[in-house]
DNA sequence: ACAAAAAGATGATTTAAATCAATTATCAGC
DNA sequence: GCTGATAATTGATTTAAATCATCTTTTTGT
């Protein structure tokens, strides 16, 4: 049986980076600790809002944020962050002091608040942990240029399949899961209306594609799907 | 007069960084200086090629330089890169070792190739020249979210008012220009078809936001534009 | 359990922009 | 200065997908 664990698609949505303060030393890792305050969001509850200023790196415990852009009404979902992701690397430059994106939770989401200050200090004091740091916002950039690409260039059909596998091979890592996204939230992921999104999905059951019961998605056939994403 | 240098639209092309290699210590410049190769480039050029090994980061001394990400045949310019630009950052994750994006020079342009171990060396060693990079990986990130949100949610309009914004403010940082950008690479910009762009172009005219002479662009209405790139 | 609200579904219509087709202008090389 | 090639322009047509309108189902709160 095919697994979409294997399958690599141009996965748009989101990926846990590695633990970053694995290469703090105790102290520095004390210093992290004893500053350090525990949050919980209940689901749709916002964590950081764009244009607040950033007093705190946001370190996801667990639970599933949602981070976008906001403009004139208009949002656009630049990732969604897992576990183990950190939210509010972009505003580690001095000039840069407020979120440049609002962060919400998708569902139940407990975080840790890291001084950002601590976090300067902390780049300017270890090299490896500058050097995890600068991985991860790399890891970002580049998955954040697939999902811009897929956006921009990929039609319906295309989009909704590379959120579909993302979701089953990134999120939830399993072919078959529990949905807890609302098709208009589906529609926000993959750029399209919410009527698109429900037509999309009916063609992708007709074609054996998927199969939804209830809140119940289940990839089928995750080769077709992947077909279809390159395909446009 | 107004002047776009003041403008600030959600410009979506391009950022020089600021000089990470002030930094450095002496030894630590000359580390760099001496294993570095300078190259010049033809406008057209390839300077780096997606999927190839990166061995060594791209500095812009002078030029400018299209980074595109590519993928079947289709293309997505992520930005513009105009002298003292640093390239392939996103490799320096050492398991990201290959180029994520292709860059080739838009006009003639220098650039310097240092190594990219000397460049993880560096980072490990000077907390202030790795904090640099992440300043310059953040605001990287920050432009192409503009970038993004521009191409996904805009229309015709205001993706091309952006852009001209954009090269006036950021690029050529005046006015009035001599465009080096065919329509069709205007419309790869903007993410348009060529015809689209050219329409738009003279609808702008008309409306008296800029005037084309020959080669020469000239914005004249730059509050206009704004609003333009405001209202979708 | 019931009403109200939200989410899901479906068909008809509109629209923005791409594509197609054809023409004119510009440029580089001989 | 001519010639082929490339770029720019213009109008007509097509198309993908959004929007609109309506209806059904599911969920939520009292």
């Amino acid at each position: 049986m095919s697994n979409t664990n294997q399958i690599k698609a141009s996965c748009t949505v989101a990926k846990s980076s590695g633990n970053n303060f694995d290469n703090l030393t105790p102290e520095q890792r004390k210093l992290v600790e004893d500053n350090l305050v525990v949050v919980k969001y209940k689901k749709g509850e916002i964590i950081a809002k764009q244009g607040t200023f950033t007093t705190h790196i946001i370190y996801i415990c667990e639970g599933l944020a949602k981070v976008y852009y906001e403009d004139m009404d208009k949002t656009l979902i630049l990732r969604i962050a897992p576990a183990g992701c950190l939210i509010g690397l972009t505003s580690l430059p001095i000039n840069q002091n407020v979120f440049q994106y609002t962060a919400s939770a998708y569902v139940d989401t407990q975080v840790k608040l890291i001084d950002i200050n601590i976090m300067r200090q902390l780049i300017l004091e270890n090299g490896h942990f500058a050097s995890s740091i600068i991985d991860t916002l790399s890891e970002v950039a580049i998955q954040k240029n697939g999902r811009f690409f897929c956006l921009t260039h990929r039609q319906a059909y295309g989009k909704l399949a590379d959120i579909i596998l993302c979701l089953a091979g990134n999120i939830f890592k399993t072919d078959k899961f529990d949905l807890s996204l609302s098709r208009k939230e589906l529609a926000e992921l993959s750029g399209m209306s919410t009527e698109s999104v429900i037509r999309t999905l009916k063609n992708f059951q007709d074609d054996g594609l998927i199969r939804i019961t209830g809140k119940t998605f289940e990839v089928i056939d995750a080769e077709g799907l992947m077909k279809i994403c390159q395909l446009g």
